[in-house]
DNA sequence: AAATAATCTTGCCATATGACAGTAAATTAT
DNA sequence: ATAATTTACTGTCATATGGCAAGATTATTT
């Protein structure tokens, strides 16, 4: 088990070295295979995941039923659904795996332990709760200024590995249009690349 | 100074009504008025406010320089900027009065010692936060999904009193279009009204 | 009250994206 | 390997929204 990942994640000032090792061994390593759910719909959430190496999609159901992804989780990402964990829930989300890949599983009564224990544990809780909530806000934004053609060419940019490996429905329906548009997006923006 | 608002506000099972009255204290009327800006793109945060009265609205410049505005604050609403607060970061929002008004005001370290004194305090923070991430993702996918038109139905609905006292350039901004949009949009449902 | 400025509406045309359908290509199952 | 299924691309047409500019309306200042 790889101290170095749990401190690229676990990153905060307050945090110290003895807190990463209880920190760290709350932590239950899993495999998860391509298809598998690790959250699904009505659900409520108990856990989330550090991903250590594979991809995964979140997604919700819009109105006429149709899946709308809002999220993917690459290494070094945390994959989680705040709401349902920390509101106790169920959500309306589902995250499920498009490659195999390893994580490390922290469940919700263990996390409150963390947090109401180890005051840096809790500090970095918040910075990310807010870091998290800039990048939601930052993406609104982007959805309101940007074209479809600059936010795939920012996704293209950002994360290589999704655009690689992901479906173009799933990319699609992340970037808020139909997989029509992406096929044309995509012949258009060739000659740029 | 209505406990019933501060109770409204600081909702959580385990708030104690003696803890709400430490936290009452912490909190500082201020008055607002028009056209003053209560945040500042490039200062950072050190305070958030309740809003007992009036309207604000916070908005951001976006690449080419216009005004985007990303949202609006009424009555029993909390004006804030988490990402600068919490991180401790230069914000790049502005927080203007659209109204006269009153707020209660409380700073940063203030709410600190609430944070790492109070258990039922800093479990609302959390969920607080847990439901602002939930309307960031709502609002972030029905921008996705919905047409200008039906979220601006939605803003009548939700929020008329933003539709009434706002100027429509602000409101077509929130709503990702310009404002010969709106206006045509306007004109559109006079019809379903 | 008049003058000025800000805001809102409207017309014209351009462009991005959607809806639907058909085909091609790739993946998966048998 | 073959068949079946899913995924990606393309064509045609429709619609929503934007850009720009000119008026009309409303608010603000003098």
């Amino acid at each position: 088990m790889n101290i170095n990942f749990f401190q690229s994640i676990y990153d905060h000032p307050l945090i110290q070295r003895n807190d990463l090792n209880v920190i760290m061994n709350t932590h239950e390593r899993i495999n998860f295979s391509k298809g598998s759910l690790l959250l699904k719909n009505g659900k409520m959430a108990n856990e989330y995941y550090l991903i250590e190496s594979g991809l995964l999609r979140a997604y919700v159901h819009d109105f006429s039923g149709n899946e709308i992804t809002t999220d993917f989780y690459c290494a070094n990402d945390i994959a989680i659904e705040v709401s349902s964990l920390f509101q106790r829930i169920p959500t309306k989300e589902n995250i499920i795996a498009l490659t195999n890949g390893i994580a490390w599983k922290i469940d919700f009564e263990k996390f409150q332990n963390l947090f109401h224990s180890i005051e840096g544990f809790r500090e970095w809780g918040r910075a990310w709760m807010a870091r998290q909530l800039f990048i939601s806000k930052q993406r609104k934004i982007e959805m309101l200024t940007k074209s479809a053609t600059e936010r795939y060419k920012e996704l293209i940019k950002d994360n290589p590995a999704i655009v690689q490996h992901v479906p173009i429905k799933h990319i699609a329906s992340y970037l808020g249009i139909t997989d029509t548009s992406l096929s044309r997006i995509r012949k258009e923006i060739l000659f740029d690349l």
